[in-house]
DNA sequence: CTTTCCATTTAGATCGATCTAAAAGCTTTT
DNA sequence: AAAAGCTTTTAGATCGATCTAAATGGAAAG
């Protein structure tokens, strides 16, 4: 029965270094697993620290180190199952690499994000990933930088001096309307929300794009509430435009659920007489009738994607900037079909 | 244009009281707001660490302290919206306090649960949030009350020692079922899935309960599939009894959505010849048709409760515990109607 | 038997804050 | 003028690890 009663009674590595009868610094070889020490003082040492229930000070070593162990990650918003997959993502390989994350929301307000980022300074975050607010200046991120913060930018990009990983919005746009040309559609709205950003006008340009590329008129452009109970209400807005669309693209698989139920609400049959397309393919599209046809952007990956690029870049800070941009896939399901009506050809 | 080069150039404490004329610990207590320092003096030290830049070492801090400013947060899984919702209302309590949350997620599993609260405590939290696994036993949580880590327990409870916030699960299901009863349903089905824990024994419980009290069946349980997309094509299983239900319970929205989505699919009319209520209320519930009608669970709510119970525990250790249970609140939508077909009385 | 070399081990300084207990300046009281 | 009582400031130890540079011990080489 071991006789330990320090006065505040915390193990630390000086007492385990006595009971292996070995130094303090070689106790601290041992925990770092060091190749320099013995195999048979390291079993020593290891049976020393079982015996007194040591546990590892990381702020202790932190503080000597400059090495925290800590990844920041900021994003706009957790309520958002969008955001919150993409930090699942995040998450898992971080902790795979034996760090873990301290999490932060800037409400996707550039004040809060300033002061969060400040916080996360303090707390000596080795890297930050971060979804940057919607009003965010390209200095911000480069004042980051030059505090000497390694910095990821997730889904969206403000700077690009400075890694990115995210998605093609635009490529996946253009498959969406491809998708919708290819039943026989031309005229195609695109219903939007939220505020703009990198991602935000991404989109729009595959849009106008694929539109403009097929003599199609690339404006119709329409926006629906942000709130999500106000979206079903708002279908009616699709039809008060000289030229009515025959579908619509959605910015995401909230508009596209949204815009799904106000169409029904307004006796149109979604898949049927008009065509409806979503945007991040969430696991409600399945689950919803009509199925919901949606472009998948995969949250969890990108944020898999981000983590890495972080982790590469602490263990070479003077990797130069990259990104990296996955692809989307568009899942077919029900809510498009081809043009309703007598042929217009 | 101040000259400082010192050879690691990190702006310490020191550097600040040197150039405010003042001693370290002087600045210590200054940027502590310690009513100790002089008017005059407070503003000559603020005046230098802005001029310097001076970075606050939270780690330096937290040594010597023992306060880390830090708070763990263990959910089972990021992925659900239910958790993230969860996390959103933690953080949001903690960042106001002025702390950070670190995030680890536990998988649901046991085993991983231990090695995330291993190095929650290496990292030095001041406390932790956790949802506990499924299949937790009360010793664990105990173990780690014996480190002296103040605990909360959120959403799911082991042990009665130690703090809890969450939801009176019971009471919602028997509100869900009372309103099914006054619609005149009297063979009603509970739709479940997912791991065991004690949210899912007090739904089950209230369920149950309110059954029997009525004189109806209370053994009406259904499983249902976990995967999200296998849900809808498991519908028929709730008519493969010998009594078959009017009506539905739904242990959570995601079966809800998706028995409504597959009963859709085998002909039936939701609100109109078969009644299903959801439970948890999520944003979804209001934009698929027929809309939801589900009890309201707020688990940014109880992400706050939470929160303030590690607080107050923090401030005052010897506090008993404490429990915090949110009522629940039945939202009413188009999902449930009267019976159907002739009246049966 | 000394010297060299390698693998291990170690003493002591150090990271940047906080804490303790006491000192230094003030007024105010005796 | 000394003592007492404030308020404000401070020196120096301290938290628990890592780092540096040097010491130690044993085997191999001379």
């Amino acid at each position: 029965m071991p006789f330990e009663d320090k006065k505040k009674n915390r193990v630390t590595l000086l007492d385990v270094a006595a009971r292996a009868n070995v130094s303090r610094a070689t106790a601290s070889l041992v925990i770092r697993k060091s190749p320099l020490v013995g195999t048979e003082t390291r079993a020593r040492v290891e049976e020393a620290m079982r015996e007194l229930g040591y546990v590892y000070n990381m702020g202790a070593a932190r503080l000597r180190a400059e090495r925290s162990h800590t990844v920041g990650v900021v994003v706009p918003n957790l309520t958002n199952p969008f955001f919150a997959e993409l930090l699942s993502g995040i998450e898992s390989v971080i902790d795979a690499a034996g760090m873990v994350v301290i999490l932060a929301n800037s409400g996707d307000l550039a004040e809060r994000q300033d002061m969060v980022m400040q916080r996360m300074r303090e707390h000596g975050v080795d890297g930050v990933i971060i979804c940057p607010a919607a009003a965010t200046e390209p200095e911000f991120l480069d004042r980051m930088a030059e505090w000497g913060l390694p910095l990821v930018q997730a889904l969206r990009h403000i700077s690009d001096d400075i890694d990115y990983a995210g998605v093609d919005y635009a490529a996946g746009m253009r498959e969406a309307v491809g998708h919708l040309a290819s039943l026989g559609h031309r005229r195609i709205a695109f219903a939007v929300h939220g505020p703009v950003h990198s991602a935000y006008l991404e989109r729009i340009e595959g849009f106008r794009d694929a539109m403009f590329s097929r003599g199609f008129d690339p404006d119709l452009i329409i926006r629906v509430p942000d709130q999500t109970a106000q979206i079903p209400g708002s279908a009616h807005l699709l039809f008060e435009n000289r030229e009515k669309p025959t579908a619509v693209v959605c910015f995401n698989d909230v508009i596209a659920l949204g815009l799904s139920a106000g169409l029904h609400d307004l006796g149109l049959k979604v898949g049927e007489n008009f065509s409806l397309i979503g945007f991040d393919d969430v696991t409600e599209a399945d689950i919803i009738r009509p199925r919901l046809t949606s472009v998948s952007t995969a949250p969890v990956t990108i944020g898999e994607n981000a983590a890495r690029l972080l982790l590469d870049r602490l263990s070479d800070p003077l990797l130069p900037p990259r990104r990296v941009v996955k692809e989307t896939r568009l899942h077919i399901r029900q809510s498009c079909g081809p043009i309703a009506g007598p042929a217009r050809y």
